[in-house]
DNA sequence: GGATAATTGCGTACTGCATACGCTATTCTT
DNA sequence: AAGAATAGCGTATGCAGTACGCAATTATCC
């Protein structure tokens, strides 16, 4: 019974996803059509339907390889935090095109589960209480999305706001001081630019690791 | 010079935004397209490019539109916190379709800029270093942005984990206990499910508060 | 006051994308 | 050998965004 009729495969989802994931890389999400993906496949466009149901589902499976295994979490309770989101953001560093997703709907892939079954086992350390567990791991989730978006964006050009604040020139005109004046003000000291000389994405962690600890602390 | 030549404008970008925002609100983002719009306004569709660029420039605009004018804050350092998170909750309350959007800029729009001259002030008084607080601005709108989105999920159809961690018929076949154990366990204990007796808002702002009350013990 | 320049609304047309439908070839089942 | 199931794919449809240019309208300039 799991023998199969019909010709031999040519093409697998494997490969479909593989290809997707590939010029999701190198040319952005955007650029990830199902005509690009057949092209780089090596088909038409429509044999590209014997394996995926639309483009959403191709996406999820994206996601899901993007993803890839959770991390081995076999340290202290503090330590799994540390790694538990340095993988996370990983994950995004590798694969930015992630950022450009509306992260709207969890995904429930089976990567995503094992990701969220092992982050649950290091809060259930942590003296986080049982209901509050998932949403505290959602947040971390979205902590470190968050952390990545920000790394990727003063990168590249996208960066507006970083770019508004980094030259008092660009500021000076549209940042009237009486109308903004706290950002004025920032700019002015200089403290909202020097991206090159501090690392946001350990603020963003230490934001989820001062959280936590107010559990531990209300524990012990 | 300040005198237009040329036809008077029989339509203005206010109307066109005002259509957009209508038609997000009670369609959803995806059916705000240009044609839809132009339909509400009632033009041609090739008419709203005499006032918006592209599609972009409008959907900038309507965030700007959803956005609103900042709130006031004139209370107590930890009353401002929970005033301005409450107030950016009200916001993606009134208009989810905010939480489609892939949210990987910062608009850096008028009512934006004013938002986060306003949570500057606020951190001012809270104990967070200069060079942190615009970073810890971004963190809180994204917690905001987050209970917002666990809001409108769990109210929806689209709650596809919730759905799975309500009921155990649905979760057990989908989660083998020995591959996902704390999830299982989670289900098990009907501590993922109760979206009705627990507010995952609170948890989400208590999250932000606890993370500042440690600059506050730190300073004083 | 007539020519001119600027500006608005809009009709036409083009492109790219996702995908429904059905045909053909291939392979297993009976 | 006949039939059923399956893979690849060609054709076609509908929708979305938008470049381009025309005609009408209004202010400005000689």
């Amino acid at each position: 019974m799991g023998v199969r009729r019909g010709p031999v495969p040519k093409i697998s989802l494997d490969r479909i996803v593989d290809a997707a994931v590939g010029i999701a890389r190198s040319e952005g999400l955007p650029r990830v059509t199902v005509s690009s993906v057949a092209d780089e496949v090596g088909c038409a466009k429509m044999a590209l339907y014997r394996h995926i149901s639309n483009r959403g589902d191709l996406l999820a499976a994206m996601i899901d390889r993007a993803l890839g295994p959770a991390p081995r979490l076999d340290g202290t309770e503090q330590e799994n935090v540390i790694v538990l989101w340095d993988s996370l953001l990983e994950v995004y560093e590798r694969d930015p095109w992630l950022l450009a997703l509306p992260a709207e709907t969890n995904a429930l892939t089976p990567h995503n589960l094992e990701w969220i079954d092992a982050a649950l086992g290091v809060l259930e350390g942590c003296g986080v209480p049982r209901h509050e567990r998932l949403e505290m791991v959602l947040l971390i989730t979205e902590n470190a999305r968050f952390a990545a978006r920000r790394h990727h964006s003063s990168r590249g050009t996208t960066s507006d706001l970083d770019a508004l604040m980094a030259s008092a020139a660009e500021a000076s005109p549209r940042l009237p001081a009486e109308r903004f004046p706290h950002l004025a003000a920032q700019v002015e000291s200089g403290s909202g630019t020097s991206p090159r000389h501090h690392d946001w994405r350990a603020l963003a962690r230490d934001h989820v690791v001062r959280s936590l600890a107010a559990y531990d602390t209300g524990r012990a």
